[in-house]
DNA sequence: AGGATTTTATGCGAGATGGTACAAAATTCT
DNA sequence: AGAATTTTGTACCATCTCGCATAAAATCCT
């Protein structure tokens, strides 16, 4: 993505850096998962990834910028974590219990509060005004939608599901059932509530 | 809601106001809605509504204020509209269908672009940091929830249902295909697309 | 040791932001 | 007509915001 010259030569020029850039950035994305993309200050960075504002600049470019590569990391993060969730072998339901529980570790990884899904409690306000971060969205979305219905496909090939189901309505589904969990989570539900949804749910679309 | 004076007595004592307060709240309204809480200015609040500054003051308090307000009143209307939607007669299917529409043409009611739901794409940003905020979330998904439930018990009773169904995991589900059509038309899903999922998510979960 | 190079640290500046003071304007009551 | 009352409009203030200029610090190369 950027220059290899940064991670493989281990000897640079001038003074060295005193923080580590992918350090700094899920600091600066844990900032902008609080509060959102506006609510976030470069003050509010800069507390957070312990860096000044100019070694901010050097490092991410402007705030929007800064913001755009969090979120790049945030969705790589998520596909991956989804596409290793869904790939591990075993029944239907099973994987999309993973998926569930996976997403849930997620949200529910902040400090003390819970904060949902970074692109559902951040991302999705700014869509409106930014065509980049929109477009962003609508790939994401997409993309988990076409990994779930991979998934119902093999499913149905395997004799899981009835001959007439939809997997790409059921894929839709069931990205809906994240994106209603990642909602949930950042507006203060329990997560055990969410965890036994989740496992209904999947009753209901491999019904 | 706020005391009755305003509507009922129409002579007041002093200088007439220049504008309906009702609708600078629509107004206020939908330029939140575009950028988010953060995001609008008081600036932009101003020019939205054609108040200045001490007038919104004087009407809706701060910032905070006159965004809880306009949150409050897309609340009522959001789960006016659904029950009135799942009210009317006919089959379950067309129920659902009924509510789904009423969603979409608010989620596309914008000027040119499309935003969404208002409290998906700017009230659940601010959850994190504003337990008010979160805890009005929490209770309106809840009602949502309470009102596709009161829905399907009654299919079921009808006979509509297959005995073994869930009517809480369904109403729940029902709550999931809006919050994800309420994502995605704010992300750029076009609003057909948007339907039809609708549509087949709704044989999936009359199943 | 001294120059070159890169990062850090301090701090500034132009503009935006939320909120308010104050006087003028527009109406009702006496 | 004039006092009382309420809203409007202008202007202002203290603070925050983003971004950058500039100098000091820390390293490498010769």
């Amino acid at each position: 993505m950027v220059q290899n010259s940064e991670t493989t030569e281990s000897k640079r020029r001038g003074r060295p850096r005193a923080y580590d850039p992918q350090a700094a950035l899920l600091r600066a994305m844990d900032a902008f998962w609080k509060k959102g993309y506006s609510g976030t200050s470069l003050d509010d960075l800069s507390a957070a990834t312990g860096m000044n504002r100019p070694s901010l600049y050097a490092a991410f470019g402007d705030k929007r910028s800064l913001y755009l590569k969090a979120l790049a990391h945030y969705w790589q993060v998520a596909l991956d974590t989804m596409r290793a969730d869904l790939a591990d072998g075993g029944p239907l339901a099973d994987s999309l219990m993973r998926a569930y529980e996976g997403a849930l570790s997620i949200y529910f990884s902040g400090e003390d509060e819970a904060r949902g899904c970074f692109v559902v409690g951040t991302a999705v306000t700014e869509a409106v005004e930014d065509a980049e971060i929109r477009d962003s969205l609508m790939r994401g979305f997409l993309s988990f939608d076409a990994d779930f219905k991979s998934r119902f496909q093999a499913a149905r090939e395997k004799g899981e599901l009835k001959g007439d189901a939809d997997p790409a309505v059921l894929a839709t589904l069931a990205t809906a059932v994240m994106h209603t969990i990642a909602i949930r989570a950042r507006s203060g539900a329990a997560r055990a509530d969410l965890r036994e949804f989740a496992r209904k749910a999947i009753g209901v679309l491999c019904g």
